[in-house]
DNA sequence: TATAATAATTAGGTATACTAACTATTAGTT
DNA sequence: AACTAATAGTTAGTATACCTAATTATTATA
């Protein structure tokens, strides 16, 4: 494939890598990584669980498990999140939205969210669905080459 | 458009944001930022200039000045660039490889070029064209409107 | 010549995420 | 039952990748 092919990739990938300030409202009162722990955690959560466990979280975000928990520490302190242990295994953690948290997720639906959804109708809803298959695809061609790399960590 | 695309175009930039360490050779000798710098300063290097000059490197890079001095700095320290003074204007520093920061990117070649490559040929090149065109809207739409925001600065 | 503009740097700070080592608890083994 | 493994989470410390504001040196302009 040709060299030139390949940089504009790199490029293209390199000029993505930041999106999240382009949507990034600056008067927003927690940051990024934060916020997209509150989204992941308000999405997953179903009405029959408490909440949901930081390793699982750090699934969800592929992020390590020290990492969630300072985001969540972050955001405890702040008061949006809070945890509750659970009854059945007292090693583990519940991590679940408090009514604070559940508020700031209302304006992140009117601002970060309302601009990624401005971005999408502009580039149409073909394109969006193609972007996204198509980056699937990259990433489940990556993931099965870093587990048989390394076992899997990353 | 519906909530669950939008999502998911979230979680797809979100998986694509850290993209450099899929391709990243643990052993390489310096940081991905500074690989990306070589990679632009080789690429950007025409036989009749003596050297890119750190502003440009900015904006080819979207990053700010101070920034690529820290960058310079380092890479001049490992011996992998050199600055010259510029003779018509001598507030004016131009970067350029030494031939150690040029083997490097012979190594780049082998290993981080040669891994997007690889991604590169098992999605195909129409994939590739498709996500570099997609991309390419997006960041269009995208620059116009944090012009029309701030400025312009980012 | 004085002033403004420009190029780069210095100093200091923020955001994001990591590894290694530790504590508490549970599961599995002898 | 006691001992060992494994597991969940945390703490402490560090690395990376950026930024802004202020400063220095030089050139352009009024």
């Amino acid at each position: 494939m040709h060299q030139d092919l390949v940089f504009d990739l790199v490029e293209t990938l390199e000029g993505l890598r930041r999106y999240r300030r382009w949507f990034r409202d600056e008067s927003f009162p927690i940051r990024n990584n934060e916020m997209m722990l509150l989204m992941f955690l308000d999405r997953n959560l179903n009405d029959d669980c408490l909440g949901i466990r930081p390793s699982e979280l750090g699934e969800i975000l592929r992020l390590k498990r020290p990492t969630i928990t300072s985001l969540v520490n972050s955001l405890e302190n702040q008061g949006y999140v809070e945890r509750i242990s659970d009854d059945h295994d007292r090693r583990v953690v519940l991590v679940r939205l408090t009514n604070k948290g559940d508020n700031l997720m209302d304006q992140v639906q009117q601002s970060f969210i309302r601009q990624i959804r401005q971005t999408m109708e502009y580039i149409g809803e073909e394109d969006t669905r193609e972007l996204i298959r198509i980056i699937g695809k990259v990433r489940s061609f990556l993931e099965v080459k870093a587990q048989n790399n390394d076992g899997g960590s990353w």
